[in-house]
DNA sequence: AGTAACACCC
């Protein structure tokens, strides 16, 4: 008698003190002391059990929270609340339904957690559905509903909800100026803010973080001015709003006047310092950072890998494993960018085990992340078998993959994913029609390729654009229907860019159409003064017909523009080691001597062969890689030599370049792989090279 | 004492 008493009478008061210890417990993530105070007791009343279950959904074990849920001697609303809550906040949403229809007498905040669930998975439809059938309803699931409709864009269809609504509190009026902000309406917002009765730091924030966002930062340092209370969101909003508009210096000097700095606003100002180039800043702040989290990890990754500094992205990713923080999604995807764009392959093994190891290969954008590093690694067997097993592809990962084939100058394979998108009646996107076309221009399958751009255009969701005209024209020029191609530049119905000029040079060269190229390559450089691009392009048309003085000229209006190539750079993944090789200075290697002597070697036999070095692309890479050329030492002839010492037998070498391969060092490799037998798979800034027997995958035209 | 809504980073 005295046990039932404690759960259906007054409870006694150390019962109380011990569910409120739970309920702490569990919002601390300190999920095992809660289930101790929970176990030891002696009289536990419903809110225990309630208490624990939430604490169980806080600390993502719903699989604990539901056993405790079944097993629990009696249940009340707030129990099944519990659960419909811990659903939804995981995204379960089929879970959560299902609980709220057993629930024997919902009340409005089992009703209100559910309209929650549905304005979570963007299912507003039944949001409004369910709304209506509500019973009963308050300000707070009004906020939810409201909320709902905004998230949805219909910010006048939410004012007008508002202004119905018989009690407006602080919470709803201040979500009202959040929707307001976040389609640019930061005027509406504010006088929703100006007439509002009672304001606390929240609605301040939210106006001020408004105005950032709409890169309004005057009017939001304004009121950061003279609000009564700031807190560290308050800070921090502001703050990001400087490093998000670049304006890092004002951001630098906040970051320095805040007492506490939230991990945020760390986070927030190594991101800003990496965007301005200043990595040694970024690191500073890094450094001195006690509680770190994945952003912060993440971010570094991201500095690093965004200024070049790949090898010390891997390294702090090295680093964080180390100090047994487990990478999240979005460490995971910086480090799998940075495999992809060094294409090292046994790092990107690695960290594909890492990602199962984590359980998080059901991630679609882990994956196609995933996909990417494989595709950009040349490893397109595994990038398919990554592919084909995954459950639930989106439309980007199907692109990644077609692009993928795309590069490779797969034209055939990129054809046959795209029939398997269209059997599994997903609807293509602007981007997977860059991939096709691209694949069929690579390929030389322009009828394919037409039929296709033709099905686009009458496929009214698809709208072509100026990227889908140069693939086009690419493919067209690569035939060597240079006049069709212009025909088509003439007659599109958006404006040319720079992208479709550029492959209209580029067939110019390989036809010699001089008269187009100079067309073209004007246009290029009143498009885009700063690119050396079309100078390299347009000198390699004046060179192959011979026109040495234009060649001169062009040259000199370059350096007058202060024009320049990045310097050129080389590099291959050996023994799980990235060595990397510069143009000009062949000596920076430990192992120099044995690269000039293969490099001599190779030299030998590629004469013996009658081979030729092709003066035409002499302006290809400026100063570093000119003065290496000379020597015939190019960055990537250097990786090849050295590959070729390394690599074994029977497997393929892959090298990787950050600018286009060079034409001489081009045909130099082709016979070099037929000499060697050897297999070069190489990555150039555009699309991948598959040298074998003497001949290249691009068909000589890249 | 437990269950529902608003602001800041990647």
């Amino acid at each position: 008698m005295r046990r039932a008493s404690a759960c259906l009478g007054q409870p006694s008061s150390a019962a109380v003190i011990a569910n409120s210890r739970i309920a702490w417990f569990g919002r601390l993530g300190r999920i095992d002391a809660a289930r101790k105070v929970f176990d030891e007791m002696p009289e536990r009343t419903i809110v225990s059990w309630n208490s624990l279950i939430a604490a169980y959904f806080l600390n993502r074990q719903p699989k604990l929270a539901c056993s405790l849920f079944e097993r629990m001697p009696q249940r009340n609303t707030a129990s099944y609340n519990a659960m419909i809550s811990g659903y939804v906040k995981l995204g379960r949403l089929a879970d959560a339904q299902a609980v709220f229809e057993s629930t024997p007498d919902p009340n409005v905040v089992s009703w209100t957690s559910m309209l929650r669930g549905y304005v979570w998975a963007g299912a507003i439809d039944d949001a409004e559905a369910l709304f209506r059938r509500m019973p009963e309803k308050n300000v707070i699931s009004c906020t939810v509903m409201l909320a709902g409709l905004m998230q949805d864009g219909r910010i006048d269809d939410a004012r007008q909800m508002f202004d119905e609504m018989p009690e407006k509190d602080v919470v709803a009026r201040t979500s009202m100026i959040t929707g307001y902000c976040q389609v640019g309406r930061t005027a509406e917002a504010r006088e929703m803010f100006d007439e509002m009765p009672r304001r606390n730091v929240v609605s301040w924030t939210a106006m001020i973080s408004g105005y950032t966002q709409n890169l309004q930062l005057d009017l939001a340092r304004k009121l950061f001015e003279v609000m009564p209370e700031k807190n560290e969101v308050t800070w921090t909003a502001m703050l990001t709003g400087y490093t998000q508009a670049g304006r890092v210096e004002e951001a630098e000097n906040l970051f320095k006047m805040m007492a506490d700095k939230p991990v945020i606003a760390c986070n927030a100002m190594i991101i800003g310092f990496g965007q301005k180039g200043m990595v040694t800043q970024a690191r500073e702040v890094f450094d001195q950072m006690l509680g770190k989290d994945d952003g912060t990890w993440s971010s570094m990754v991201k500095v690093y890998e965004q200024n070049t500094f790949q090898l010390e992205a891997l390294d702090i990713f090295r680093s964080m494993q180390m100090a047994k923080i487990f990478p999240t999604h979005p460490s995971i995807i910086s480090i799998l960018t940075v495999c992809a764009g060094l294409a090292i392959i046994d790092y990107g093994k690695q960290v594909h085990a890492v990602i199962i190891k984590l359980d998080i290969d059901s991630d679609v954008y882990v994956v196609s992340a995933l996909i990417t590093a494989y595709v950009k690694c040349g490893n397109l067997a595994k990038a398919k078998k990554v592919f084909d097993m995954f459950d639930g592809k989106d439309v980007g990962m199907w692109n990644s993959m077609i692009t993928g084939y795309a590069q490779h100058g797969l034209g055939e394979e990129a054809l046959k994913v795209y029939l398997d998108m269209k059997l599994m009646h997903m609807a293509p996107d602007e981007i997977t029609y860059i991939g096709v076309l691209s694949a069929c221009s690579y390929s030389g399958m322009v009828k394919e390729g037409k039929e296709i751009f033709k099905t686009m255009t009458t496929n009214s969701v698809v709208t072509p654009r100026a990227e889908h005209y140069a693939c086009m024209v690419d493919m067209l020029g690569r035939a060597g229907n240079v006049d069709e191609a212009m025909d088509l530049i003439r007659n599109m119905p958006v404006e040319a860019d720079a992208v479709v000029w550029g492959a209209l040079l580029g067939a110019c060269r390989i036809h010699k159409r001089l008269e187009i190229a100079e067309i073209a390559a004007k246009r290029l450089l009143q498009l885009e003064p700063w690119n050396s691009g079309p100078y390299v392009l347009l000198s390699n048309v004046y060179a192959s017909s011979r026109r040495w003085e234009d060649v001169e000229k062009l040259r000199k209006s370059m350096s007058s523009r202060n024009v320049s190539k990045a310097p050129g750079c080389s590099w291959t993944e050996v023994d799980k080691f990235v060595h990397m090789f510069t143009g000009g200075d062949v000596l920076a290697h430990p192992e120099h001597e044995i690269i000039i002597g293969m490099l001599e070697r190779l030299d030998g036999l590629l004469k013996e062969m009658g081979y030729c070095p092709d003066g035409s692309y002499v302006l290809h890479d400026v100063d570093e890689e000119q003065k290496a050329h000379d020597l015939r030492y190019h960055s990537e002839r250097q990786a090849v030599a050295f590959g070729i010492l390394k690599v074994p037998e029977g497997m393929p070498i892959r090298i990787m370049k950050n600018l286009r391969v060079c034409g001489d060092c081009h045909s130099a490799i082709k016979l070099i792989a037929k000499i060697t037998g050897r297999e070069i798979i190489l990555r150039d800034a555009n699309r991948f090279h598959h040298f074998k027997d003497g001949s290249c995958s691009c068909r000589d035209y890249w």
